[in-house]
DNA sequence: GTCTATACTAGGATAGAC
DNA sequence: GTCTATCCTAGTATAGAC
């Protein structure tokens, strides 16, 4: 029961734009990818921003799977966080979704950007609810703004792969997550 | 006296790269850009990979420029941070360096490599050392590891772009930076 | 639906004139 | 040193057979 050509394409495409952006990912290098032929390309899809259109959204969608999972489980919020934060990763290969904020082509069609944007709304959203729950529970300190430590964590998670490509090691990102971590933690109220 | 070709070659490479990366940038692009004809390039480079080493080269040693300045203030360390973080920054247009690390071509070859990951270690070694700083005089929370702060604090830039164009925006760049200088400060020892 | 054949443009590099 | 002409391969898409 291999999966259909339709799905094939989709996923090798994926991959292909994870690895090497828009510009970088050629109908040649889907097909062979995808082990289909020209033709089944073309039924399928009108053309190459079609077919990535339909691989970014399968990207966002995974991506948006593994938010609301991670933050489902119990806990308090510095639990969930420090979950999400330490969730099995291929550090070095990066973020599917966040990949493709560096393409010219992608940026500057909405369409394009719109996987994109939503995924990382959607991780802000969660982000900031939990954090204002921390905050709410005593875990965090009052007087933080939460839609700036939402956004500063999820900063670090796009920057450490950055960080951790440059030096071709998983450490740089593994220092910048607990750097944030103990920066939390260590803002709770006195009372702790 | 306009500039000589070379020069041009270097600073039209270095601004394709910066917007579209290493496979997005090719030759012909490049003479378009600087103005200059076939032949005058590949006589003051070997190719491609030659020239854009070269550019990267550039954007590398003005990025270490940058950070120098903004470090050599006179301040605390919250000041100079703050002052480095707020630099006046294209935030669209994100991290001349910075978006080199999503190129499997720059990534996969050390010599091409080189540039990014040094000028990543220079703003490391420059925050690590002012974090210090300011553990020592008391700004900073004494239990807090020094690295692990750099890392997160260099990771809140360049996933701050990543958040900002996402969004075509800069409000989520400047949030994240406004929220890890919060629980910088936050996290200072209650004698504040 | 999927394949192969074909077409056209652009990427990347060389040769040789000026 | 710089330019134009030329070359070969790969990117992107269409046509039409099976």
């Amino acid at each position: 029961m291999k999966p259909n050509a339709r799905e094939r394409l989709i996923e090798g495409t994926r991959q292909l734009l994870w690895e090497r952006g828009y510009v970088g990912t050629s109908p040649t290098a889907i097909l062979a990818r995808s082990g289909v032929g020209q033709g089944s390309m073309y039924h399928h899809f009108d053309g190459k921003p079609d077919l990535v259109l339909a691989a970014e959204q399968r990207s966002a969608e995974l991506m948006q799977q593994q938010i609301a999972e991670a933050f489902a489980v119990e806990g308090t919020a510095l639990e969930r966080i420090t979950g999400y934060l330490g969730r099995e990763r291929d550090v070095l290969r990066g973020c599917s979704v966040g990949r493709l904020t560096a393409d010219p082509e992608v940026m500057a069609d909405d369409t394009l950007r719109a996987p994109i944007r939503e995924a990382f709304e959607v991780l802000h959203e969660h982000l900031r609810r939990t954090i204002a729950e921390g905050v709410a529970a005593g875990e965090f300190a009052g007087d933080l703004d939460v839609d700036e430590i939402a956004s500063a964590i999820a900063a670090v998670i796009q920057g450490g792969y950055a960080l951790a490509r440059a030096a071709q090691a998983v450490e740089p990102f593994d220092r910048a997550i607990r750097g944030v971590l103990s920066l939390l933690r260590v803002s709770a109220p006195r009372a702790n």
